[in-house]
RNA sequence: GUGGAUUUAGCUCAGUUGGUUAGAGCACGAGGUUGUGGUCCUCGGGGUCGCGGGUUCGAAUCCCGUAAUCCACCCCA
């Protein structure tokens, strides 16, 4: 028979042990600060109809899903975010949740794309959704929310950026002065990539994308500016703007300060100087996140140091529980994919050192010196057993994390050895001298004491000698 | 989808102009004289050299194809 030699598909990743304690640590972090900030955990399933996903992105998004079709025709696609799931599940039961709804999920996410640097074609995502409030207080708490999952990982505010803007400020700010509203979204292109390239790069992407010299101008402008205040920025840009305008005869545009929408998102960068967020954000005029449907605010998480791609982004979205059938819902969201998040992690040296070594200490380890393994398996079951109070309906004594030696070998020195390895606490050492006696040897692994205790009490020796409260 | 680099043991890598039976370190396993600690010593299992063709007396090595990985594009919810 010929045998065949498989692989993980292309951009998925085996997780074995040692991976998988690192996916769990970022995984258990991610889920106790959500719900320290009051979020509530939920998901769905991980395929979904192929059209829940066109609504929101439109058609050419299709060629990025996995999708497939069932025997009953269906259209499916496995899920390339969670949002979509989300949306749907508030618009299906919006009457009777209460409000405001904070919720966050952890889901596994494909999309069908070139893998690279930071980018799988499997992944997890921290996905977290504040729903059904419409003042500003929800863009802070979902900042404060990720900028403390990060902080909870060791980063410090030197580590990453958290860039941000107003899409509907910028449209305002952009067609109240000189931009015809349909070249809003060719500037929402341009900006997204105005840093990555250089003077040559940018020229090549102004003439692609049609730009007037007022928007060339306009756009090199920007380019220029870096780590601004809200204020600072709307100064030099109402300058450059009057500047602009006067050397091409024209009348001056209206003062941004006077433009309607100016005045929240002033108010939103005053009150994140209230609180202790404004430390780490900086307003940040290219920030535009890829796709239509942010309506305000935006943000990305980037690294200071590195080139990697954004840890994190989100924004406002006030439209989307409507357009999948819901109420009129104002919504702030943002995703972490654990890809980037781990690489940088790694680059910093922020991964503990029990994670990556992957040592889950056991509280007792017994040493097995007898010819028969009966009296060992016996006694490891019992330890590993919880107690179980049925009146109580609670457990009242947990079963402890047990291991015992898979090796042959009844060399005492040896198997201590490996005890030691192993980290646990306890060692319990059973013998024929002391089996004929009934009793057994129990050894602190840290201090090498050791004492002879009665089979018959042992179990209750090992519990309290572990807990000594 | 496009271009470049790479692929040899579980991991990190040697392997000369094509020439015997493809190596090392780490890891893993066994033993070190049946009773006490992470060291040390000895021994061992492991490889269709990514996969499939071709050239050759002979291929890990040269040629073609193919898959995956990394990097850069495209794209990025």
């Amino acid at each position: 028979m010929a045998t065949e030699n498989f692989q993980a598909p292309k951009g998925t990743r085996d997780f074995y042990p040692d991976e998988m304690a690192v996916r769990r640590y970022i995984e258990d972090i991610w889920r106790r600060v959500s719900i320290r900030h009051g979020f509530q955990e939920v998901d769905g399933p991980t395929f979904e109809s192929l059209d829940l996903y066109k609504v929101k992105s439109g058609v050419e998004i299709v060629s990025q899903l996995f999708s497939f079709t069932d025997r009953g025709q269906r259209d499916l696609a496995l899920r390339p975010e969670f949002t979509p799931t989300l949306a749907r599940m508030v618009a299906q039961r919006a009457a009777g949740l209460p409000r405001p709804i904070k919720w966050f999920s952890i889901p596994r996410c494909y999309r069908a794309e070139q893998p690279q640097k930071g980018r799988l074609r499997e992944f997890m995502q921290w996905n977290v959704d504040y729903i059904g409030e419409a003042s500003d207080r929800a863009e802070r708490e979902c900042l404060a929310l990720c900028a403390d999952a990060l902080l909870e990982f060791g980063l410090t505010p030197d580590d990453f950026r958290i860039g941000w803007n107003h899409r509907a400020w910028l449209t305002h700010v952009l067609v109240g002065t000189f931009m015809p509203p349909e070249r809003i979204s060719n500037a929402f292109y341009i900006l997204d990539r105005l840093h990555k390239y250089d003077r040559a790069g940018r020229e090549a992407l102004y003439r692609e994308q049609g730009c007037s010299d007022k928007e060339k101008a306009y756009f090199e402008f920007i380019a220029g500016t870096s780590n601004q205040s809200l204020s600072e920025l709307t100064d030099l840009l109402s300058a450059f703007m009057l500047d602009r305008h006067s050397r091409l005869g024209e009348p001056p545009p209206p003062d941004l300060c006077h433009l309607k929408i100016d005045s929240t998102v002033r108010e939103f960068e005053k009150r994140l100087k209230d609180t202790n967020l404004a430390a780490m954000c900086s307003f940040d005029l290219s920030i535009v996140r890829g796709l239509a449907y942010y309506t305000g605010f935006v943000f990305e998480i980037s690294d200071r140091q590195g080139e990697n791609r954004a840890i994190a982004g989100g924004g406002r979205y006030d439209n989307l529980i409507e357009m999948f059938g819901g109420p009129s819902l104002g919504a702030v969201g943002f995703g972490m994919g654990d890809v980037v998040l781990e690489i940088l992690l790694r680059r910093r040296d922020k991964i503990p050192k029990a994670i990556l070594d992957n040592h889950q200490n056991p509280d007792v380890f017994i040493v097995n010196a007898l010819d028969d393994a009966v009296h060992a398996e016996r006694l490891i079951f019992e330890l590993r057993r919880s107690q179980w109070d049925s009146t109580r309906q609670r457990i009242i004594r947990p079963g402890l994390h047990a291991e015992c030696s898979y090796r042959s070998t009844r060399n005492i020195g040896k198997l201590l050895q490996e005890a030691a390895a192993s980290g646990a606490k306890l060692a319990v050492i059973l013998a024929r001298a002391e089996l004929q006696r009934g009793v057994a040897k129990l050894k602190n692994l840290a201090d090498r004491s050791e004492r002879t205790v009665s089979m018959e009490t042992l179990i209750e020796e090992i519990h309290a000698a572990l807990d000594p409260a």
